[in-house]
DNA sequence: ACGCCTTTTGCACGCGCGTGCAACACATTT
DNA sequence: AAATGTGTTGCACGCGCGTGCAAAAGGCGT
């Protein structure tokens, strides 16, 4: 800092032991003060932040951490920038955490294989919880998490996973996908295509499939698919671009359903721009997660809504749970109708 | 986890000393293994990582931080999770200071009085440096961070700041609006309206009030102005709609700057989709920070593009660097022009 | 006022590693 | 062969706090 001219000016750091002696106890005594449940007198205890907050003390996490088996701090581990719905998803899970006295890591896995490296990253810091959530972990990732030391509970959020050794915490994809389903045959749209994101080892979405499978139960066909190889609603938007301009107007879908909203504005863009048809009286669209671009007048996006605030209170729950049961949990989330189908 | 009947069953955590003993050296040795610049024989580092491959070996980062005055690691402060630009910089952020061995701690400030809770919180955490990327602080939350313990660099990233005791890393506000205004006077517009974000007390962008400088020097009259209670698009919307709907079509601007592309995107919906109005035949905007949404079809927005990455490499200088004269830099953007203005 | 019970307080030890220096080994020089 | 220098290795101590238990203090009834 300009002010000072090096560490050694600043205050001295203060201890437990400092404030103990300014208040007249022990350093036990001190930090007992400052633990919600401890068994300490209410004169003791504000005899203790008295001086505490005279000498401007507050306890060190870090070597609380070091010192006990847990640290308050779980690790979040994000690849996927593109999608803006994972700008939401840190907010709810950041404000959920620090509501509740957890600190958050958050560490870009930078590529593909950047994953194992920064699950290990994680674990250096003594992490309670690693939660992934993003795309790029399979089998192999998660194997790579578990032979990590000190690892302790792995989470994935908004994404199912059947690995008997995470908990899964996530909407139940398959119920929501039938209500989307359900309502696209409703509304009297018989032509779909699905858009689905990339398809990794594990971790399925189980989406696309629960749509096909709804599709083939009741009309007995299998209606169009494509993958696009990442959430981005660029990626998406020269996808189905790619896909639509190919065929004639005849054999168009009537509806396009997509995994997620990150595609699904993509695929708006390009009807809209680029094959200059309307939605939805040409195509309609429907996407999943309602990001806050759904809102706006150029998507007015029919999606399924999830309970992002619950999740993540539930997250918190699980990271403050020692229970050895399942504690895979799914949620139910909400279908938003707007203009786009 | 589920495959295992408790924290109990767990590999017990292998330390150095487990290490050296397999290793037949002594524990320091070991942990010099592991640090770059030690003075350790490659026969011997070679000795040390075998043994420590096969044991599941790495060091504890959260007891090195205890132990040594460094912990290579900072909080990321942020506030507005409504800007998409947020999503942007943490990516680029997170990306370098993760290649260079620095994590990160995400700090959500819940509400406007939570910056300096915040800040104490990350100070429990020991870390190195405190960034902030928000709008919410002033020099009394500055004043708050200085007496927090164990505080060191405070380096505000895109935002200019005069304060004497932080770090300010930006853009070059005053050279950009001045670019800036420049082409706006250049392609002919003479009707401005400038819509800026909330204004803190300090830590100010600059934006506006050079943008009304350069004008009055230019042309000699005060363009409008107005003020956005914060950088969210559906404020902004809302916000230009009241101001536009009032005013005859003669007294519309030619053309709204914006302070950034979160509050253009809004402007955009409101002058498309409100007033049925053109842009920018009606009226031009321009926007500040080139977000992924400025290239979409419906924006199609001319903004000024920071150079991120290199700001984000230069705040890792910054915090490798130990020199105690001014670290404050800005760096030169570049203007993109698309067809909003 | 005494004994008993409950609440409150104090403490030895350890968490895993870094710092700074001393000791040591080996290669080179005279 | 001894002395000098360079590079390498070992170690005492401490970072700030939590755990688990023992000691002390306070409260109650008879």
């Amino acid at each position: 800092m300009k002010t000072s001219a090096g560490p050694a000016s600043f205050p001295a750091n203060v201890t437990a032991d400092d404030v103990a002696a300014a208040a007249g106890v022990s350093r036990w005594t001190v930090n007992r003060a400052f633990k919600k449940e401890a068994s300490i007198s209410p004169a003791t205890r504000e005899k203790v932040m008295t001086a505490a907050r005279s000498l401007g003390y507050i306890p060190d996490l870090s070597a609380a951490a070091l010192a006990s088996a847990r640290s308050n701090l779980v690790a979040l581990l994000v690849d996927d920038f593109a999608n803006p719905h994972k700008l939401v998803m840190l907010e709810r899970l950041t404000r959920a955490l620090r509501g509740r006295g957890w600190d958050t890591l958050l560490v870009n896995t930078l590529d593909r294989d950047d994953t194992a490296p920064a699950l290990l990253n994680a674990s250096q810091r003594r992490v309670d919880a690693t939660i992934l959530i993003g795309i790029q972990f399979d089998d192999e990732v998660l194997e790579a998490a578990h032979s990590a030391r000190r690892f302790k509970k792995l989470i994935i959020f908004a994404r199912t996973s059947e690995n008997p050794d995470t908990i899964s915490i996530a909407v139940d994809d398959v119920a929501a996908t039938r209500e989307i389903a359900r309502y696209v045959t409703d509304r009297g749209y018989r032509r779909p295509l699905y858009v689905a994101g990339p398809r990794t080892v594990s971790a399925h979405l189980m989406r696309k499939e629960t749509f096909l499978e709804f599709w083939r139960g009741r009309f007995g066909v299998e209606p169009d698919s494509v993958s696009v190889e990442a959430y981005d609603p660029i990626l998406s938007a020269a996808c189905s671009l790619e896909l639509l301009e190919t065929r004639p107007r005849s054999e168009h879908p009537d509806i396009i359903v997509c995994e997620n909203d990150a595609l699904a504005l993509g695929v708006i863009d390009t009807i809209r721009h680029r094959l200059k048809l309307r939605v939805p009286e040409d195509i309609a669209v429907i996407g999943f997660d309602d990001v806050p671009q759904c809102e706006s007048p150029n998507y007015r996006l029919t999606t399924y809504r999830q309970p992002l605030t619950e999740m993540a209170n539930y997250l918190v729950d699980v990271l403050e749970s020692t229970e050895a049961g399942n504690l895979d949990r799914t949620f139910e989330g909400q279908l938003i109708v707007r203009e786009s189908a």
